[in-house]
DNA sequence: GCTTGATTTAGACTATATCCAAGACTATAA
DNA sequence: TTATAGTCTTGGATATAGTCTAAATCAAGC
C-alpha cells in the first residue's frame, strides 16, 4: 500500500507520520502543479475536512525542513511547494500565472562566486510567456 | 545636477517625474543594501513624511514594469528592490537574513530548456550562510 | 487502558500588498 | 497667467499570506 510507504518515509526523517501529514504528502507527491500553501489546504479538505490552516502550514513547513518539499520563490508573494526533487529549474508564466518545470543543463545549475559565503543551494527561476499563452495570443490576433 | 538625470531618465520611460518617484528612485540607487517596499517607504519618509505607502508601491511597480529595478524573490514571503540592473545573482543569509550581490559567471546567467516557453528573463538566488555569520559562529564556538 | 508529550484545531493576530475615492498636482494650450 | 484635462498622491479600507496561542485531541510506550 502505497500510504504505508509515506508514512514510513515520514518517520525516517523523524515526523510522526499522522493522517494530516499523509494527506500532505501524498497530494503533494501526486501534483505536478506547484500549488500554494492555501492550495494544498483546499484540496486536502476535500478529503479531511477538518484539517486546519495551521496544519497545513505546520506541515509544509516540516516536510520542507526535513528536505522532502522544495519552497519555491518563484511568485514574490507566495511561497510554492514542489515535491519532486529532481534537478529542474522553474518558469512562471507572466499571463496566466502557471508554474512550469523546465529542465537545467545537467550537473549544477550555476556557478555561482560566492564571495566567502556557504552556498547551500541554487535556485534558478525563468519568467515570460508560456507556450499555450504564446499560442492563445495567435488565435485572438 | 543629479536629479536632473533622474527626472530625464523617468520621463524617457513615460513616467512623470514627481517629487515622490525621484526620491524613492534616488534613494534605490543610493543603497545596495536590497531594500523593501516599507524599508523604502521608511527611508523616503524622512525626506518626505506625507508619502505615502501606496505610492511606494505605485512607484516600485512603474519603476519594475519600465525596467529600471529589479523585483526580487530571493525572500519567500517579501519582495526586494534592486537598482542595480547589471547581471549578478543574489544570496541571502539563512541566519541574518541580508541580501548579497554574488557575481555570476559572464554571459547568460543559465541555459535553460524552455519547452516553447518565451523566456524573458532569468533569475537566479542562492541561499547559505553568509561571510560575516560563519565567523561569528566561529568565534562563538 | 493510562500517561506523557507531540500534534491539531480554531480563531486571533501580524505582515505584506492592493484598492478606492477624493483631492492635489502636472502639463498643455489659450 | 489661467483654465482644463488627465495623472498622481493620499489615507483608509480591504485583501491576502502567514504566524501564534491555548485548549482539545491523538499517538506511542508503559
Amino acid at each position: 500500500m502505497r500510504s504505508k510507504a509515506y508514512a514510513e518515509t515520514l518517520r525516517q526523517v523523524g515526523l510522526v507520520p499522522t493522517i494530516q501529514r499523509l494527506a500532505v504528502l501524498e497530494w503533494l507527491c501526486k501534483t505536478n502543479e506547484h500549488p500554494t500553501a492555501d492550495q494544498v489546504h483546499s484540496a486536502v479538505r476535500k478529503k479531511f475536512p477538518s484539517i486546519s490552516r495551521a496544519t497545513v502550514y505546520n506541515t509544509l513547513d516540516a516536510l520542507t525542513k526535513a528536505g522532502m518539499v522544495l519552497r519555491l520563490s518563484v511568485d514574490p508573494t507566495v511561497a510554492r511547494y514542489d515535491a519532486d526533487l529532481g534537478p529542474h529549474a522553474h518558469f512562471r508564466c507572466r499571463v496566466c500565472q502557471k508554474v512550469y518545470d523546465i529542465k537545467t543543463k545537467q550537473g549544477k545549475p550555476i556557478d555561482v562566486k560566492a564571495d566567502g559565503h556557504l552556498v547551500e543551494s541554487v535556485r534558478t527561476y525563468a519568467y515570460g510567456v508560456c507556450a499555450d499563452c504564446i499560442e492563445k495570443e495567435r488565435s485572438d490576433a
